[in-house]
DNA sequence: TGATATGTTATCTT
DNA sequence: CAAGATAACATATC
């Protein structure tokens, strides 16, 4: 599932595939995921906040992308033609140079919307900081959590109003890094613990940027599949790097995966 | 056949 | 009333 480092891999496909061209033609398969009309202008920049996908277009709006579950693009250049008809098409870019990029969503919990400055403003200010960002802290982190204090803190690692972009796979990696058990609740956390599930939180999104996000189930980037599957620890695993044996529960309706050895 | 996967938001509960 | 917990959405896969 899309996460931070599988959009920022793919926003940073788009900015070289699409940056700078002219939308000349949309075509919309799926009018229920796109929200208002996009305008035949250019695309002035592509970047990424939470899991959301927002491209800058040359009217001063913006399109505002996010994947859900699904979501996923596939670009063509100019002369290369559609192998088949795709049934998963939510929208359909025709660029002024040929080339082509496909919005494809098989479970339709992803989305296309058309907003103004002000529009994008008033969603991005409803999400918590970009952990990666310079601003981002410790001491940021820290008072974060003082006023979340009775929340559990692998629920909270996933609330986006909290911090932006972490998801299901991510949220237990850092807490298996971290040796915190996902079932904590925040106010039983240490000065110690919190530093170290920081530093884990920074680590492996920083990690799995680099290797182009992970693929499980169905994620792709536009040039193809992630590594980062490679790394995980704990999600969807029998056992831990330590060769101790898993448990399984579910945390705010999702799948947890820890160690009892290696997280306390 | 039904259980399972999850990002986001709506709704229910405490 | 607000924070926290849970349900709903959609559909391929096993």
């Amino acid at each position: 599932m899309p996460e931070l480092p599988e959009v920022e891999t793919i926003v940073r496909q788009m900015q070289k595939q699409v940056s700078g061209k002219r939308i000349s033609y949309v075509e919309v398969k799926v009018r229920k995921l796109v929200h208002g009309k996009i305008p035949l202008v250019s695309i002035k920049k592509v970047w990424r906040r939470a899991k959301a996908i927002i491209m800058e277009l040359g009217d001063g709006r913006f399109v505002v992308i996010r994947l859900g579950m699904t979501g996923h693009f596939h670009y063509y250049k100019s002369g290369v033609t559609l192998p088949g008809e795709d049934k998963y098409i939510v929208v359909k870019f025709i660029f002024s140079d040929g080339s082509l990029l496909t919005f494809n969503d098989i479970r339709k919990f992803g989305s296309v919307r058309v907003l103004s400055l002000k529009e994008l403003d008033i969603l991005l200010a409803k999400m918590g900081p970009e952990p990666l960002s310079k601003e981002f802290t410790l001491a940021v982190f820290q008072n974060l959590l003082l006023e979340k204090q009775n929340a559990n803190m692998k629920v909270t690692l996933l609330d986006q109003h909290f911090i932006a972009g972490i998801g299901n796979i991510y949220a237990q990696e850092m807490l298996y890094r971290a040796g915190i058990d996902p079932r904590r609740k925040i106010l039983t956390l240490s000065d110690a613990e919190i530093r170290k599930l920081y530093l884990a939180m920074r680590g492996i999104l920083k990690l799995a940027i680099e290797h182009h996000g992970t693929t499980v189930q169905d994620y792709v980037h536009i040039e193809g599949s992630g590594g980062f599957q490679r790394y995980l620890q704990v999600y969807e695993r029998e056992k831990c790097p330590q060769g101790h044996l898993l448990k399984k529960i579910y945390l705010g309706a999702r799948g947890t995966y820890w160690c009892q050895k290696c997280q306390k």
